[in-house]
DNA sequence: AGCACGCCGACT
DNA sequence: GTCGGCGTGCTC
């Protein structure tokens, strides 16, 4: 720290009470943090929420962070307006945000501001709730458990019991009944007066868990997602740092709230790729709460029926404890997988369900069952093209096409949103009529079922067709109640869902996720269709499932049918340990993002020829990122690939802070990538 | 992130 | 002659 001016330090050593600069962090992308000046009678202590100027701003809600840095003339610094009556945030939050902004490369101030919950106000008075207790006696009676799942919720009790703060897979196959598993610990651990965070990695499915959860604990959860109102956000936001909410129930950002007692967190899901955030502080949710457990002290439980590949990693190291749920609830069984080999079955033209599969949904429905069809591509055919001179209609600001939407009668971009009407006739050689919809998406299934299956009756679930989550729930209710027979749904379909009387699925193309060159898409693949063959034979009847492929002697299709798991996964870890990827080696990727591309290249060489160098450090690129072109800015990407140890993040730091970037070009970096698109 | 300052094109 | 584009720099 640099000393204060002369005349601030003698006045500082003559009178105690005097002004002292404190260093207050601020929730915007400004790096640490600045200067302020604290004069009595005000005192914050570090985690003090204040208000200062900053600019012509007079309201800007900051925390101190610690004693001020100096470095900045005594007459440039301005005072602290007000310490708010809000409580400071506490040490474990505090360190969690250094720790997050140190890995991610992000600013302090940025992952504050998901601290701040997007919305921080200083309630009003009669807003204000105090602390209280749990209702005690009127919990509902625990839940009926079979013999393997009571000693499972023993091991996961114990560990909340002994204030254990590491971390726990429970792996349980699906339908074993894993939510009335951890919910023994949730209950044990709100018993002795400490707060829990379940973590989902969506918020469609926040809301049935909530009641279901409601239910189970006699406690309704606080909810966490990007979906609440500002006033709910508010409310809850303070709840959470006053002790008042003492189950909150969220997505990954719930992570950053500012917990006043955490006593223990659960991901559940752990394995599903959307734990981790792409823009803004890129960082993946279940990794970050292994962190937030490990710095708070609190144990963490990471459910899942299809661990991910690190997990399993760390289970197989100790590092990991493991509890294992291997048989469904009840009388179910898990379901019997067959692969139909698309390469054998003879399929007319713009026709996508195989003889077996389709008889199978008939004998389904005909004894009054319900069936789920599974195809991960949205809207009607993910190609249009002109018979005439073979153009495909692409998106003019994204590399990716335009697909069509029965739906809504026009062509849509995924990438961007960007929507036209369907083209008379062909932009390149004027052809009229002699477009041609390529391959099948979901919406192109529910046409062939209503041809084939004119009874039955259908409902599509993807992320079109369930905008939000009142339309999430209602559709799900439709289902429950058996108003749908067929449901055909992308990958937002696969997760959790509990319909008993749903015996068969059908995977309309099993090899999809396959294609291309990420490393992680058997794993991805394996985990997805497992999850899908999940939602069958929940109840008494068994489950049957279709799985149509080109590829039935692929790793990832042999494991399925055969329910080989365990197997497929050690292969898979072998594999990486061969190209030394994760979770062998570390991976980071440096995307520059901008609208001209001299500018995007010449940065991105510039960073590529100042590039670290060492030992096991790699640096690959640039090269065209592989959405080259997105919402009409350019993209070039390059790959670092790094040993196990090592600081990669402050390699990276220091390596971009080197160069000099232009404004204009946006450096984008993401430590450990999940998905390399 | 916002906001101001500053230097080059088409308008009342 | 001005209104306004967004490139660059600053906020304790």
């Amino acid at each position: 720290m640099v000393p204060p001016p002369v005349g601030a330090e003698e006045k500082g050593k003559k009178d105690p009470e005097g002004p002292v600069i404190v260093r207050v962090l601020l929730p915007l992308p400004l790096g640490d943090g600045y200067d302020y000046l604290l004069s009595s009678p005000l005192s914050a202590p570090k985690g003090s929420f204040v208000r200062v100027p900053l600019g012509r701003k007079t309201d800007v809600i900051g925390i101190v962070w610690g004693e001020g840095e100096g470095g900045i003339p005594l007459h440039k610094m301005r005072p602290v307006a007000e310490v708010l009556d809000v409580a400071p945030l506490p040490a474990d939050s505090r360190r969690f945000v250094d720790w997050v902004a140190g890995y991610t490369l992000a600013h302090r101030g940025a992952v504050l501001k998901m601290v701040f919950g997007g919305a921080f106000r200083p309630l009003k008075a009669k807003d204000r709730i105090e602390e209280a207790p749990l209702p005690c006696g009127c919990a509902p009676p625990p839940p009926v458990l079979t013999a393997e799942q009571q000693a499972a919720a023993s091991a996961l009790v114990r560990m909340v019991d002994g204030g254990f703060s590491g971390v726990t897979l429970l792996d349980g196959v699906t339908g074993s009944g894993k939510t009335e598993v951890y919910g023994a610990a949730i209950a044990r651990a709100l018993e002795r007066g400490k707060q829990v965070l379940l973590l989902l990695p969506e918020i469609a499915m926040t809301v049935a868990l909530a009641a279901r959860l409601e239910k189970l604990l006699g406690v309704a959860p606080v909810l966490w997602h990007s979906a609440l109102t500002e006033r709910q956000r508010r409310l809850n936001w303070h709840a959470i740092a006053n002790g008042a909410a003492r189950f909150i129930l969220g997505a990954r950002s719930a992570l950053f709230l500012p917990f006043k007692n955490l006593g223990l967190i659960v991901a559940d899901e752990e394995h599903e790729g959307s734990y981790k955030q792409e823009e803004g502080v890129i960082y993946h949710g279940r990794d970050m709460a292994v962190v937030r457990g490990h710095l708070g002290g609190v144990p963490v439980i990471l459910a899942s029926a299809t661990p991910s590949l690190e997990t399993l990693y760390n289970v197989d190291k100790g590092k990991y404890g493991h509890v294992v749920l291997k048989k469904r609830f009840g009388e179910a069984v898990l379901p019997d997988i067959r692969l139909v080999d698309l390469r054998a079955e003879k399929m007319p033209a713009q026709s996508f369900i195989s003889d077996p599969l389709m008889e199978s949904l008939e004998q389904t429905l005909g004894s009054g069952q319900q069936a789920m069809l599974f195809l991960n591509r949205r809207g009607y055919a993910p190609l249009t093209l002109c018979r005439a001179c073979g153009y495909r209609l692409a998106c003019p600001s994204c590399t990716s096409w335009m697909i069509e939407h029965k739906r809504t009668g026009r062509l849509h971009c995924h990438q961007c949103g960007h929507n036209i009407a369907p083209p008379e006739v062909c932009p390149v050689c004027g052809a009229a009529d002699r477009f041609a919809a390529c391959g099948p998406g979901v919406e192109r299934i529910a046409e062939e079922v209503a041809a084939r299956l004119p009874a039955a009756r259908v409902a599509i679930m993807a992320s079109d067709t369930v905008a939000d989550m009142a339309a999430a729930r209602s559709l799900i209710e439709r289902v429950e109640s058996h108003e749908v027979d067929l449901l055909i749904g992308t990958q937002m379909m696969a997760k959790g869902y509990h319909f008993p009387l749903l015996t068969t699925v059908g995977v309309i193309d099993a090899d999809l996720g396959l294609a291309g060159g990420d490393p992680r898409a058997a794993e991805r693949t394996f985990q997805l269709l497992q999850q899908v063959a999940g939602r069958s034979g929940r109840a008494d009847a068994r489950g049957r499932v279709y799985v149509q492929t080109a590829n039935p002697d692929h790793p990832v299709m042999r494991a399925l049918a055969h329910g080989a798991r365990d197997a497929f996964m050690k292969a898979e870890m072998r594999e990486r340990q061969d190209h030394r990827l994760p979770p062998f080696g570390r991976l980071a990727s440096i995307t520059l993002v901008g609208a001209d591309r001299e500018h995007v290249a010449a940065a991105a060489r510039a960073l590529a020829a100042a590039a670290p160098q060492g030992k096991g450090l790699r640096v690959l690129g640039p090269a065209p990122a592989p959405f080259a072109l997105l919402r009409g800015k350019l993209r070039y990407r390059l790959m670092v690939q790094a040993g196990r140890e090592g600081q990669l993040s402050g390699v990276i730091g220091s390596w971009l802070a080197r160069v000099r970037v232009p404004r204009a070009v946006r450096v984008q970096v993401d430590i450990d990538p999940y998905s390399f698109l």
